[in-house]
DNA sequence: TAGTAAAACTAACAATCGTTAGTTTTGTAG
DNA sequence: CTACAAAACTAACGATTGTTAGTTTTACTA
């Protein structure tokens, strides 16, 4: 499926090392000794550190994307929805915590076209979540709180999954999404 | 209060630029363009790049040391305590939004003892919450989910609230409080 | 075993990095 | 007006950056 390849070892190896100390302050030099080559080899697999970080990044946004448009076309209840948007992102840092840094954390480095493709994905990506929740509200299926909030709150926990899931790697994937869709739906009193 | 001085208006003026592109990627020439000067002139005033961000990140975290620490000796109950915690997060992000952008994504270039001494402090700063989320489990008063994933998700959400709240500047702050401890604690449902 | 393509290497480049030294300008108090 | 300190400046340093050119090694296949 994913062109597993030198290129994404290498890739894959810049996503931690991103993760890690961020694109700006990893260096090829880093890169290439965490592949045990030397600098001048990355760029037989590879065009340029810039391309690195836009395979990261835009293959997730896309990823995200996508999931989110099929849910958005569903015809699942607004409650169904949401948990289906949590599960979404469960089930992307499952299989790719590393780039969920760059995607949060790097994004701002991508350069002009890779740029405005990003920001649009996310954008587009938001204003779904938040029509989504603006339609429970006046549904009267979500309580009347501010939307804005509802929105960010929400989408600040899934978006710093990445950050914690590492850590708590005992627990098991449904397990998570069950309890995640309880305290981000039903609150914690 | 603050030695407000031309030290702090190049810090300010710093963790303006560290929010927008992160520390690495912000060089000591474009932090002098943006205060009008030289880069060498910044010198006059501070010592490295390094005493910078280690005077934003550790005077807010010791802020919020400190305010963790007041809450944590009170005798209020464990509601009160959670919200005090949340109107703690929002009076920083009110007075210091710029400042934490780097706390949350440019602690780990913080040199050997500040980065001793930061871990620390977050690490205490989370035990601490824990064991108040802990204790209001085990007394029935908060609803019987995964203590990591309760503390997780509203850490995560007060952590970004700098992200989202500069676009947001019409909301009053008091209604800000009251409808973020109603999301966070009585969910959206 | 000879040929070939992939993937490593050495060496170096122009640009930029944080920082220092030494000098000049600016603003204020006597 | 003079003296002085604060704060700017010019010029440059050694190190490091991403990247390129050209060469050698490695691993298959015919």
């Amino acid at each position: 499926m994913k062109p597993e390849g030198r290129k994404q070892e290498i890739i894959d190896s810049a996503a931690i090392l991103f993760k890690e100390r961020g694109y700006s302050a990893v260096t090829m030099r880093d890169l290439a000794r965490a592949m045990g080559i030397k600098a001048a080899s990355l760029y037989n697999h590879i065009q340029s550190k810039q391309e690195i970080l836009a395979s990261i990044i835009i293959d997730l946004a896309e990823h995200f994307t996508t999931g989110m448009n099929e849910i958005v076309k569903s015809d699942l209840t607004i409650i169904k929805k949401l948990e289906k948007i949590i599960e979404l992102h469960i089930d992307i840092t499952l299989t790719n915590a590393d780039g969920l840094a760059s995607l949060n954390n790097d994004w701002m480095h991508l350069e002009e076209e890779n740029l405005t493709y990003f920001e649009q994905m996310r954008h587009d990506y938001e204003e779904n979540f938040r029509q989504i929740v603006r339609t429970g509200v006046n549904n009267g299926v979500l309580a009347n709180n501010n939307i804005e909030i509802i929105v960010f709150s929400t989408l600040s926990t899934l978006r710093t999954l990445y950050l914690w899931y590492p850590k708590q790697r005992t627990i098991d994937p449904d397990i998570l999404k069950k309890d995640m869709i309880t305290v981000l739906l039903k609150g914690i009193i």
